[in-house]
RNA sequence: GCCGAGGUGGCGAAAUUGGUAACCGCAAUCGACUCAAAAUCGAUCGUCGCAAGACUUGAGGGUUCGAGUCCCUCCCUCGGCACCA
């Protein structure tokens, strides 16, 4: 009697087996060739996960678990991205501890990621609101304000008023709040900030020595935004003062015939500067067009050359020349480069983050917390509500503010900022590789070992925001030694997100949530990983589809049949066609998996067991290939199947199958036949057949006949093993 | 406006990169099994046409023996940036 397929038993059977052997934790150092697979780790939110969140750990644990089956000494990690505002705002409304609330979270989005058998490694995993953890954020930070990378300033900030916080200009989106929408003020505060700015060349030459989508690149140049010009200074009042501006064509500056300041800037307004190419004197004038932060904050109008310019000079009847003399790049003014992007703003008015590590003392300053006083931990608060005055609810715990000097034993105050929520998501990577080390960030001969990250796998929406922060550590911490390599990922991917039915984004608010636990409970997590897989290409956005599991699902169901059918000891597939299409299969599936092809590769397993399906047996060896081929894709179900067989030890440590070239083309080709262009007929021919033999045997063909007869040949194109094109006309 | 990705059946999509367009899957229709339904199995399934055949990859041109794929001119969708001098 043959036993149903019942993924519920053997999901969570083989989790345990896994869990106590061991099989996914990644050992440090090795004879092997080391591959260090990444995925964006999760905010663990209230609502647990949905159906999108899996889509791109499945996708990695696919390449992870190929990469450990072809002998990689394979990393795949996982944490918690844990501090930020919705933790936050959720202790505000309950009074419930952010620490306790982000233990529960974690909790349940450990045992959910868990539940879909994905490989990661449980043993490394991190949680940026560790104490543990964020010390060593702490001591970056340290390291950033040793090195004059992190300063004070007084600016005006982007200020969500019902946030209550500041936010970068990454955070920033049509002049609103990213997060809540809210219209965005502006306001003067001191904040601290990250000279990003300083490795703009770096991050964007950095990008020419890394494989990530055109896309990406593209995205985050546009971002750094550099621009090669000239700043030219125009005299006014007979040279005791001068206007500056900022061009990047100050070969045109003989047509230029007016300045623009930007719009607040208005004590020029009115008066005349020299034009030092022309030596006559231009008027000065302000407008809205002209951006105070960028630049000098000042142009100079060539109504000739430039479409603004010009549209500029007839509203206002200023002169235009035409035909005016070219100069040359360097004739007037001094070669400087403009960037569109700025410092990083990075405090933050808030409870739930990582205190930064300064006190401020009287007579000192601004004084570092010394190394060994780290962390600066999180004092136990009553209310976490911020204050309208912009200051960190922290600002009222003084018996944590209150403390003494580390420079000088005076009495000092506790720095109440904290970092934004990227700051422990600018180096978790690196902390995988070590993660219980008390004594450094990371050991070097570990980073040395595991970094960088062969490839990384993450959301779009990164682009401009994590993804180059993190770039920046990383470019900061080889500058100073502690990293091995510049560039912290060699290979960037990214996911198209999971839409509901009808192709909006889930969201709690619009209550389109899919959670994955009834998918699994319904379905089984194997019929899950496949149906994630198989919906369509990896990069693209996509909706959910109830109806279309069925799909995933009854392929496995087919696959659990096909054991019966399993002639034990035959270990060769039967004829020269089957070895072919096995020898195809393994390549395909192969391929498809480097490229984020999993939908074909799915489709390609598919229509082999399709295939062996429709034959009478299936011989061992055909079937464990089936097995292993799916056994990045599948994990429980093909290993129940591979201990089913007799096997003692893991599929899943098995040697990744091996296509032999010499098979992939089969010795029976079907050979198309057209008459000028149009496909009229095919036979089938054996693989040595000549050109001449091919010929003769098509222009045989009744089908063929029927469009040549009368004819002449004219000439013919042969493919060959493919296409015959026989020519009339 | 600039940069990037796209546009193929009722739907999700494929196409060895210039060589049989629509693989695989969903849905649908018919049939087998069943008292019945589900599940399963078999068949059909781009459009028009009884058929032979013709047409078909956003539109229109071109190159080629042959174009979804290459070139030119447009249109549309999505993502990013944007008075950036």
């Amino acid at each position: 009697m043959s036993k149903d397929y019942d993924p519920k038993e053997i999901e969570s059977k083989w989790q345990k087996v896994w869990e106590e052997t061991g099989i996914y934790h990644a050992g440090d150092f090795s004879d092997k060739p080391k591959y260090y697979t990444l995925i964006e780790f999760p905010y663990p939110s209230a609502d647990g996960l949905h159906v999108g969140h899996p889509r791109p750990y499945i996708g990695m644990d696919v390449v992870s678990r190929k990469k450990r089956m072809e002998g990689y000494n394979t990393l795949y990690p996982i944490g918690w991205d844990a501090f930020g505002l919705p933790t936050e705002n959720f202790a505000i409304k309950t009074g419930k501890k952010p620490q306790v609330v982000t233990k529960e979270n974690s909790d349940n989005f450990r045992r959910q990621i868990q539940s879909l058998g994905i490989s990661f490694d449980w043993a490394r995993e991190i949680n940026t609101t560790d104490p543990k953890y964020y010390k060593w954020t702490q001591w970056l930070f340290l390291k950033f304000l040793e090195h004059g990378l992190a300063y004070k300033a007084k600016i005006p900030i982007n200020w969500c008023p019902k946030d209550k916080i500041g936010l970068a200009n990454e955070e920033v989106v049509d002049g609103k709040c990213e997060r809540c929408g809210t219209e965005v003020e502006q306001k003067e505060k001191e904040q601290w900030m990250l000279a990003i700015t300083k490795y703009a060349d770096k991050l964007l030459e950095g990008l020419e020595t890394v494989n990530y989508p055109e896309r990406v690149k593209a995205q985050q140049r546009n971002w750094i935004g550099r621009s090669e010009g000239a700043e030219i200074d125009f005299k006014i009042d007979g040279g005791q003062t001068s206007v500056k501006v900022f061009t990047t064509r100050p070969d045109t500056i003989f047509g230029a015939t007016f300045l623009v300041v930007a719009g607040k800037e208005d004590k020029f307004t009115g008066k005349y500067a020299t034009n030092p190419a022309t030596q006559e004197k231009v008027p000065i004038w302000e407008a809205e067009y002209v951006m105070s932060d960028y630049g000098t904050g000042s142009i100079m109008g060539v109504p000739a050359d430039d479409e603004r310019d010009r549209v500029f000079a007839e509203k206002h009847r200023l002169p235009i020349v035409e035909n005016y003399k070219k100069a040359g790049f360097e004739d007037f003014g001094k070669k400087v480069v403009k960037y569109k992007l700025r410092d990083w703003v990075f405090s933050r008015q808030r409870y739930w983050g990582e205190p930064i590590p300064v006190v401020h003392c009287e007579k000192c300053g601004i004084v570092p917390v010394p190394e060994d006083q780290l962390p600066v931990t999180l004092p136990e608060v009553e209310n976490y509500q911020p204050t309208d005055t912009g200051d960190s609810p922290l600002a009222n715990i003084s018996e944590w503010v209150n403390t003494t000097c580390p420079k000088c034993g005076g009495y000092a105050k506790r720095e109440t900022d904290v970092m934004p929520n990227w700051a422990g998501s600018s180096w978790y990577f690196l902390r995988y590789v070590d993660s219980k080390n008390d004594e450094k960030f990371a050991s070097q001969d570990k980073l040395k070992y595991w970094t960088p990250v062969d490839w990384y796998n993450g959301g779009m929406e990164h682009t401009t925001l994590h993804l180059l922060y993190s770039r920046f550590w990383n470019h900061f911490l080889y500058d100073l030694g502690f990293v091995p390599t510049a560039e912290p990922y060699k290979k960037r991917t990214s996911h198209g997100i999971i839409l509901d039915q009808k192709g909006d984004k889930m969201s709690k608010s619009r209550g389109n949530v899919i959670n994955p636990d009834s998918i699994t409970e319904r379905f089984g997590a194997d019929t899950l990983r496949v149906y994630e897989m198989f919906m369509g290409p990896f990069e693209q956005a996509i909706a959910w589809s109830e109806n279309s599991l069925v799909g995933p699902r009854r392929f496995l169901e087919k696959v659990w049949k096909l054991q019966f059918k399993v002639s034990k000891g035959q270990t060769l597939g039967t004829d020269s066609q089957g070895l072919t299409l096995m020898h195809q299969t393994i390549k395909k599936v192969s391929d498809d998996i480097e490229e984020l092809g999993f939908n074909t590769a799915i489709s390609t397993l598919m229509i082999y067991a399709n295939v062996l399906e429709k034959q009478e047996k299936v011989s061992q060896k055909e079937f464990e290939t089936l097995l292993l081929l799916l056994a990045p894709f599948a994990p429980h179900i093909t290993e129940e199947l591979w201990s089913e067989l007799g096997h003692s030890d893991s599929i899943h440590t098995q040697p990744w199958p091996e296509y032999d070239n010499s098979k992939l083309v089969s010795d029976e080709l079907t050979i198309v036949v057209q008459v000028d262009g149009k496909v009229r007929g095919s036979f089938e021919a054996d693989k040595s057949m000549s050109e001449s033999e091919v010929l003769e045997k098509a222009l045989k063909l009744s089908e063929i006949q029927k469009w040549i007869v009368g004819k002449e040949v004219k000439k013919h194109i042969y493919v060959p093993g493919k296409v015959l094109n026989i020519v009339l006309s």
